[in-house]
DNA sequence: CGTCCAGGTCTAC
DNA sequence: GGTAGACCTGGACGC
């Protein structure tokens, strides 16, 4: 039997392979309804992309953002994507569950253990090493509580300037992550983002400002509705095939 | 085999 | 405050 564990802000859970559940704490249901993000209401999105043509497939129930069961896990697979491709993210992130993790992402404590060789000559971080190994060190020490940015009450402002002031985490990053804890504003423009939505639109490129224009009618839901238009052909029904 | 660059960030002007 | 250059890695190219 295979057992998954994963630490949490809340207290831990375990999963088996055959899908029987342990729990200690409030058990595994409020996780999975986290990561989920069950309890997200979009119905303010849903009236905008009502009467968007390009988004109205996405009111029957689309938008909301899978995350990992603490931001932490967020923050350190998000610096993985940068100035990589995506297999090279892949190969990191598995290291680290392999080689740190118990069946499972580690935590910031196994992470903050190993010294800079695991970085560069397991995980193969590269540069990217010292960052997350900072990132570590200050979460498992508490001088960094990445788990308050899931509180609604925090402003756009307050969530991008903690995040920005992380080792490794620039405004690629903040906007990603940002969406992960529920602050759907900005828009994600990057090396995947920007040539999909020109493929989408037809053209060779198109600049930054047009794309934000096109989302502005949005406000505060225009990085959620970036996305889904750029990611409708990840759902089968929904968007004609490209 | 060398160059480029991928879901960028940091530092130094 | 805006902008080049450097930066690990490794897969995809051109020669």
């Amino acid at each position: 039997m295979r057992t998954f564990e994963c630490t949490l802000p809340e207290g831990w859970f375990r999963l088996s392979g055959e899908s029987t559940v342990e729990t200690r704490g409030n058990g595994v249901l409020p996780v999975v309804r986290h990561m989920l993000r069950l309890d997200e209401d979009l119905s303010d999105f849903y009236v905008v992309a009502k009467s968007d043509p390009d988004l109205a497939w996405a009111t029957r129930g689309a938008g909301r953002m899978l995350r990992s069961p603490t931001v932490f896990e967020d923050v350190v697979k998000t610096i993985c994507t940068t100035n990589c491709t995506w297999s090279a993210t892949v190969r990191m992130v598995s290291a680290l569950v392999e080689h740190l993790g118990i069946g499972a992402f580690p935590s910031p404590q196994a992470m903050a253990e190993v010294d800079e060789s695991f970085y560069r000559d397991v995980a193969r971080a590269g540069y990217r090493g010292a960052y997350l190994r900072s990132l570590a060190l200050s979460v498992a020490d508490g001088a960094i509580d990445l788990e308050k940015l899931n509180d609604p009450a925090l402003s756009d402002e307050e969530v991008a300037a903690r995040l920005l002031a992380l080792p490794g985490v620039g405004p690629y990053a903040t906007a990603h992550v940002m969406m992960l804890v529920g602050h759907y504003g900005c828009l994600i423009l990057d090396s995947w983002t920007r040539p999909k939505y020109a493929r989408l639109r037809r053209r060779k490129m198109v600049p930054d400002a047009t794309i934000e224009r096109r989302f502005r009618r949005y406000g505060r839901y225009a990085g959620l509705a970036f996305w889904l238009y750029l990611t409708r052909d990840w759902v089968e029904e929904a968007g004609p095939p490209l």
